[in-house]
RNA sequence: GGAGAGGUGGCAGAGUGGUCUAAUGCGCGCGCUUGGAAAGCGCGUGUAGCCGAAAGGUUACCGGGGGUUCGAAUCCCUCCCUCUCCGCCA
């Protein structure tokens, strides 16, 4: 959520990057919301002053004497209004906030202009992914593929989406997971194992709720919502806290399951690992002090993109242009992976400075030293990685003319073998 | 799952219908005292919104939500959580 004082006294800055980000937001609707709460609310408050001081005589007056009783009397309509006006203004106010979530955070001056997914900035280009690669094959059509990833076993005892990981498969997610974790931790990450569950509490202060309802998987009858990524049950860890100043920037990783719906999705873009409804993810999360939050990004991109050179994998940089951004987001780079096979570029990691707009709905701050007073921190996190697309990109990148798969070097301890066998 | 007891400020802990803008203690901050320190003494010490140029004013908040009442930390309903005992269990 945006700073509604912001929107209040610089209309403009929001609508410009509101514009830039290429999103319609009726804003003159939230203004008039806004100034009709602050009227409403004097008058509530100006009543229940009323009710305060009549209280505080009615206490000095012996009760059952007239002049309580005429009191009594006179404060019942006060009442009577004061129970009317708070209705109101809760609905004003309930009606304010949710116009207050239909306004996206504000985009960093460094954004890039620019409305679709094409006008992406390329950051940087890492390793050599125009390499003809002859024995090259989209990572299913690979002989041998549904021996260690079954989707069809997969969809026969869950749904589609939910394959099946075996012998050097399931040895290679482990092996990816436990490299990637190991990795964080070197560069400063505390490992969380945390809930694969959360309230709606939860999901709603990280923004799955209310409008992405429909892409979590939920419970019944406990309402649970099984997490679509570690960021949500690692933001609320300190959801309505106040964190020491001297302890920023917290710097945490998680390894969890995620679990998404993807309702909608089809064609190319979900054929083999490249998108299943369940999938082993390490997220990067930190919370930091406002004046460093974009430095703290760059070095959050680098120690996501650190994992993907040491796998020895070409991939590239998007700085993500105002219109392919996010609505969250102040800031973020894409990281993606080259799929030789399939000749194209996969995501692996997407980086992210929220600054406060995702403290604010959580309300997580910190108390600085000078004033004394709560301040928003900032918030970023992004993937650190996410297992199937770069398990993907290993298996298209490193087949062998032999039809084995080359373990990059790195995760040859974790794997304990040097080729991964279809056989 | 069953039975019981609880949830009050940074912490401990009073408060069972009306100056509660919550006693008291500890902690923390500032000051006095001292050669210096401890002790002692004095003052201060929550969060948020709104009004205001500011000084300041005002309202809300005693686990969450709802209700009763002129008035609720206090009474009622409901949900959540914690603790104790029992049952079941990897």
């Amino acid at each position: 959520m945006l700073d509604p004082k912001l929107l209040r006294e610089s209309p403009d800055l929001v609508r410009a990057a509101i514009a830039k980000k290429h999103l319609e937001v009726d804003l003159d609707a939230v203004l008039a919301i806004d100034a009709a709460w602050r009227t409403q609310l004097q008058a509530v408050e100006a009543l229940r002053g009323a009710q305060k001081s009549a209280n505080t005589a009615m206490a000095a007056l012996p009760k059952g004497t007239p002049e309580f009783v005429a009191k009594v009397a006179e404060m019942k309509a006060v009442s009577a209004q004061v129970k009317k006006a708070e209705l109101r203004l809760k609905e004003t106010e309930e009606k304010f906030r949710a116009a207050m979530l239909t306004v996206p955070n504000l985009p960093h001056a460094s954004v890039p202009e620019g409305r679709t997914p094409e006008e992406n900035v390329v950051f940087s280009l890492h390793g050599a992914h125009g390499e003809p690669r002859p024995h090259a094959l989209p990572h299913w059509e690979i002989p041998g593929f549904e021996k260690l990833f079954d989707f069809a076993r997969g969809a026969k005892v869950t749904g589609a989406g939910f394959p099946f990981f075996i012998g050097d498969g399931a040895r290679l997610v482990r092996s990816l997971l436990q490299f990637f974790l190991e990795e964080d931790g070197r560069a400063g990450y505390v490992e969380v194992s945390p809930p694969i569950f959360v309230n709606a509490a939860s999901a709603t202060a990280t923004g799955q709720l209310p409008d992405k309802e429909g892409q979590m998987y939920e419970t019944t009858p406990d309402r649970l919502f099984a997490v679509p990524t570690a960021e949500v049950p690692l933001t609320n860890f300190f959801r309505d806290e106040i964190l020491d100043e001297a302890a920023l920037p917290v710097m945490r990783c998680a390894y969890t399951p995620c679990f998404r719906r993807e309702a909608g999705s089809y064609g190319k873009d979900v054929r083999g690992l490249n998108r299943v409804h369940q999938f082993d993810k390490v997220e990067l999360l930190k919370w930091v002090h406002p004046s460093t939050s974009y430095v703290e990004l760059d070095k959050l991109r680098d120690d996501a993109e650190r994992l993907l050179r040491k796998l020895e994998l070409p991939y590239r940089v998007l700085l993500m242009c105002g219109g392919d951004l996010g609505f969250a987001q102040s800031k973020k780079y894409d990281l993606e992976v080259w799929a030789a096979g399939q000749k194209r570029w996969l995501e692996v990691s997407s980086c992210s400075n929220f600054e406060s707009f995702q403290a604010r709905r959580a309300q997580i701050r910190y108390r600085p030293k000078d004033t004394g007073k709560p301040e928003l921190v900032h918030t970023l996190n992004g993937s650190g990685l996410a297992v199937p697309r770069v398990l993907a990109a290993i298996l298209e990148n490193n087949l062998q003319p032999d039809g084995r798969v080359k373990i990059p070097a790195v995760l040859v301890p974790y794997f304990g073998k040097e080729h991964l066998s279809f056989a």
